[in-house]
DNA sequence: TGAAATGTTGGGGCG
DNA sequence: ACGCCCCAACATTTC
């Protein structure tokens, strides 16, 4: 009776599922585990809405098992001390897990896989980050070469998802710890967590007549609707494989109407692309954790003023886009991406505030915080990324809510002090007289804040900074 | 996956 | 009729 240890991280499906595919091969029993590590858990870079989400998914993934005769054994400790016991409890021969390519997931499972065998099977990406390399060897750092290079590999796995394994047998006698109570807290994430509500979501995106995906390409500028796929929580912990997404974009290039619909599919596969492409810099260059890609913007004289910091945190800049996006990311755990792009370069560029904490806060509450992305995003904001922004491409504030926001329809869902604020006055409140702001309700400075920087001279202090650190590390120009 | 500063052009007002 | 100025409107350059 040979039994196998499928440890499951951030593949919570059942669907299409290579390291669950391998343990039920090579196994007569297979044994589903999660690990909750107090190290992933209690660090500052988790939040309680994402853990909620975590928590979630693991009861639907639980229900989803025994529905096939299986179980999911739940542990809570130090990984590798863990896996030892249960190893030990039930004679596993072999642990297999879907590769994770995290700084501390890869020094984890380097070190598991040096006292136990550990098999560490490659589907949080499509192509694995070694296989999209130079014909040298060496990992692409601009994006562009790299969607040709991924493009142009043989996709093997087209329309052949891997199925659910028919029965999932489980052995008798391990015992999980019982679910931990959720962090008690009063938000309505507007996502589902479960692989069933990955895919009703998937297919809301790519089917029907004239589904989303097919105005994808102008709809996901628009903060003011929900026209990007929404699915990104659903990647981030595996309830979606990036195949399973990336054949429903292929099938939707193929099955689209016009050119233009084609296009928008194909603009989506781009983003799903740029999402294996940050995950290949994180593997490939790992210190963007904790610094700038680029040598060259390592010594930007940050401000860091910690009043604008928690201003911006809770939304109380005075700019009313960049406080509606972050209201709607503490309210719901999530952000459109054109928010997250508006607020990032509001911190780091108006604020001048290091790109690390606007990182770290995201990760805290974002639903979908994935170290690679964010991280990713992040130093693409503040161009100090590979392929980012360049430095001087500062957002205004302004002009993007009236562009994204025209009517000021999100503003005035996720800032009700502005509620009654009509026209252009909706993007810069702080223009309105003081008969006006009396008459709508709207004091500056009592019931909004008034806007903490000039964006004008905001915008030139952050061009004299990077011209600094640029001077300092002896770059030329 | 910008925006501001600067340059150019052309129509219209006007002496 | 003509030159001059103003200034949108658009284009190009710069950050």
């Amino acid at each position: 009776m040979r039994i196998s240890i499928w440890w499951i991280r951030r593949d919570l499906r059942l669907t299409d599922n290579i390291a669950l595919t391998a343990a039920v091969k090579s196994g007569d029993h297979v044994l589903p585990v999660f690990i909750l590590d107090p190290a992933l858990l209690n660090s500052s870079y988790v939040g309680n809405k994402r853990v909620v989400f975590l928590l979630e998914g693991l009861r639907h993934l639980k229900a989803d098992l025994e529905a096939r005769g299986g179980r999911l054994i739940l542990r809570e400790g130090q990984p590798l001390k863990e896996l030892k016991i249960l190893i030990e409890e039930s004679g596993a021969e072999g642990i297999y897990a879907e590769e994770d390519f995290s700084p501390y997931a890869k020094q984890r499972d380097n070190q598991i896989a040096e006292e136990l065998p550990l098999h560490l099977l490659s589907g949080l990406t499509v192509y694995h980050p070694s296989a999209v390399v130079k014909v040298d060897g060496s990992p692409y750092k601009i994006y562009t070469p790299f969607q040709h290079a991924w493009k142009s590999l043989p996709f093997s796995r087209r329309n052949s998802l891997l199925p659910i394994p028919e029965r999932i047998s489980t052995p008798p006698g391990i015992e999980s710890v019982p679910f931990p109570d959720p962090p008690t807290l009063a938000i309505k994430t507007m996502f589902s967590p479960g692989e069933s509500q990955a895919s009703l979501h998937l297919n809301a995106f790519v089917e029907g007549d004239d589904p989303p995906i097919y105005r994808y390409a102008v709809q996901r500028d628009r903060i003011d609707t929900l026209g990007t796929s929404q699915l990104s929580p659903y990647l981030r912990f595996g309830m979606l494989s990036a195949q399973q997404a990336v054949n429903a974009a292929y099938t939707a290039i193929d099955a689209a109407p016009d050119q233009d619909a084609s296009e928008s599919a194909q603009t989506w596969l781009h983003e799903l692309i740029w999402r294996e492409f940050y995950i290949h810099i994180l593997d490939h260059y790992p210190h963007v954790r904790t610094q700038s890609f680029r040598p060259s913007l390592r010594a930007i004289p940050w401000e860091n003023n910690d009043r604008d910091f928690t201003a911006w945190c809770e939304g109380q800049t005075g700019f009313p886009i960049v406080d509606a996006s972050m209201r709607q990311l503490l309210q719901t755990g999530w952000m459109h991406n054109r928010g997250r792009m508006i607020v990032a370069s509001f911190l780091v560029k108006d604020l001048l505030i290091d790109w690390r904490w606007g990182e770290r806060w995201f990760m805290q509450h974002l639903v979908d915080g994935d170290p690679a992305s964010n991280n990713g995003g992040w130093q693409w904001s503040a161009g100090t990324g590979t392929d980012a922004a360049p430095y001087f491409r500062i957002f205004n504030p302004i002009l993007q809510s009236k562009k994204f926001d025209p009517h000021g329809k999100f503003i005035r869902n996720w800032v009700p002090e502005l509620q009654s604020v009509t026209g252009k006055f909706i993007h810069e409140p702080w223009k309105m007289s003081s008969e006006m702001q009396k008459k709508t309700g709207c004091v500056l400075g009592v019931d909004y804040p008034a806007p903490i920087v000039d964006h004008a001279i905001a915008r030139k202090q952050a061009l004299e900074a990077y011209a600094f650190a640029k001077e300092k590390s002896g770059s030329r120009k």
